[in-house]
DNA sequence: GCCATGGCTAGTA
DNA sequence: GCCATGGCTAGTA
């Protein structure tokens, strides 16, 4: 038994707080968890832990506003799993970002 | 299309 | 060494 180093424990925590029907971008993430130029990590994350964390990877999609999955199996599961909260994707992957970009609230001291 | 980015783990010693 | 990135540019049409 081991516990997450900070950054992956952090990145689990920022994607389950992610709602039904919004999605995040890797970078997104990467950015919330301290480290804006670490979205290959989110992407490492999203890869190795996904199933035992049972994470909600599919609200995370790349910059461009699309699925990043390449077409197949994976790519369809995610289209899917989108739909299925409301998220409008279109049949090539992409996503309306002004509609459903998560932008996480954030606090703010004077 | 190219390539810098980076935290982490498997696997070696 | 992995990885489902991201951002910028050359080169085509």
């Amino acid at each position: 038994m081991r516990e997450y180093a900070p950054f992956t424990a952090r990145a689990v925590h920022i994607i389950r707080s992610i709602p039904r029907g919004k999605v995040a971008t890797y970078g997104l993430v990467a950015a919330v968890a301290g480290s804006p130029l670490a979205a290959r990590q989110v992407v490492r994350v999203l890869h190795a832990l996904s199933r035992k964390e049972r994470l909600p990877w599919h609200r995370v999609i790349n910059s461009r506003g699309s699925i990043s999955l390449p077409r197949g199996a994976g790519f369809e599961r995610q289209r899917t799993l989108l739909r299925s909260e409301g998220v409008a994707v279109t049949a090539t992957g992409s996503v309306d970002m002004r509609r459903h970009l998560w932008v996480p609230r954030i606090k703010v001291s004077l």
